[in-house]
DNA sequence: GAAGACCTGCTA
DNA sequence: TAGCAGGTCTTC
């Protein structure tokens, strides 16, 4: 679920419910594996006793930087979530000072935490964040132009840009009626152009909807006051598989591209 | 690239 | 009950 949307909106609510400055008292971690590979009681030293100086959003990761030099990175994968009500699904709790309890929510354990001295070790590996200066529309050409590769496959290689995951590549490639297996070469200089303002626009977008959740139930995203984003009413093709096509009335389709469910405008979208 | 693995809950 | 899900990793 938690694609650069969600994962900001979960990083702005932990800054602004003031976990910034508090010293991480307790930590127990439930699902070892998440923690890997280190083991809980060894991540759990490494915390406890430090300060949180700040919490910081980039592609898919939040990095949470600690007192002791080191850095505390989470990555949401599936279902994470952080929450502050318990649930049953809660995979770790986080006891702060003045009392402020945090619980990492993850129904699908896929969720998962590192320890690292720089947060280049993880950051290093990712392109220039899909909101950030340094993602260009100069860059998007290059990476276009420079490669012979299905668009939407292009779109979610975080190595190449970092932050859009399958709703919002849907949503972009809709939105300039490009067909996600277009071979990224084939993109006219216009398209171009109108995929990088599609891209830089669904994302802000969902950021100021606090994200995007499909359906009910505990698969879903949900912010930390446990509220689904509001995005959910503004997509345009994903998971309305069968509607009409806001653009020309056509039903919209579901294929499969790179293992991934796509949807898109067979009328619009054309190879 | 493709396919399977990692997981659980929801929907059809 | 089978198949599907917002993400990545590993192994062909």
């Amino acid at each position: 679920m938690p694609e650069l949307p969600e994962v900001e909106t979960i990083a702005r609510q932990l800054r602004e419910r003031g976990v910034e400055g508090r010293e991480i008292l307790a930590l127990r971690i439930d699902w070892p594996r998440m923690v890997e590979p280190l083991t809980p009681a060894a991540f759990s030293n490494a915390l406890c006793g430090t300060k949180i100086n700040t919490v910081s959003r980039t592609g898919k990761w939040i990095q949470i930087q600690l007192s002791s030099g080191q850095h505390w990175m989470v990555h949401l994968r599936m279902a994470g979530s952080f929450s502050k009500r318990r649930s049953k699904f809660d995979r770790a709790e986080v006891l702060l000072s003045g009392g402020m309890k945090l619980y990492f929510r993850d129904t699908r354990k896929f969720g998962r935490w590192k320890l690292v001295d720089d947060p280049q070790e993880i950051l290093g590996q990712l392109g220039p964040d899909a909101l950030s200066k340094h993602f260009t529309g100069t860059y998007l050409e290059q990476q276009l132009t420079h490669r012979k590769r299905a668009i939407k496959p292009l779109l979610l290689d975080q190595s190449l840009i970092a932050g859009i995951g399958n709703i919002y590549a849907d949503e972009a490639l809709w939105a300039t009626s490009i067909h996600p297996q277009r071979c990224s070469s084939s993109l006219t200089p216009e398209e171009r152009k109108a995929l990088y303002r599609a891209i830089r626009h669904v994302l802000r977008i969902g950021v100021q909807n606090r994200g995007t959740s499909l359906g009910k139930g505990q698969t879903n995203y949900r912010d930390m006051n446990g509220e689904s984003g509001s995005h959910r009413k503004r997509v345009k093709a994903y998971g309305r598989k069968g509607l009409p096509c806001e653009r020309c009335g056509t039903p919209l389709i579901k294929i499969v591209v790179v293992q991934r469910g796509t949807t898109l405008c067979p009328t619009c979208q054309v190879r």
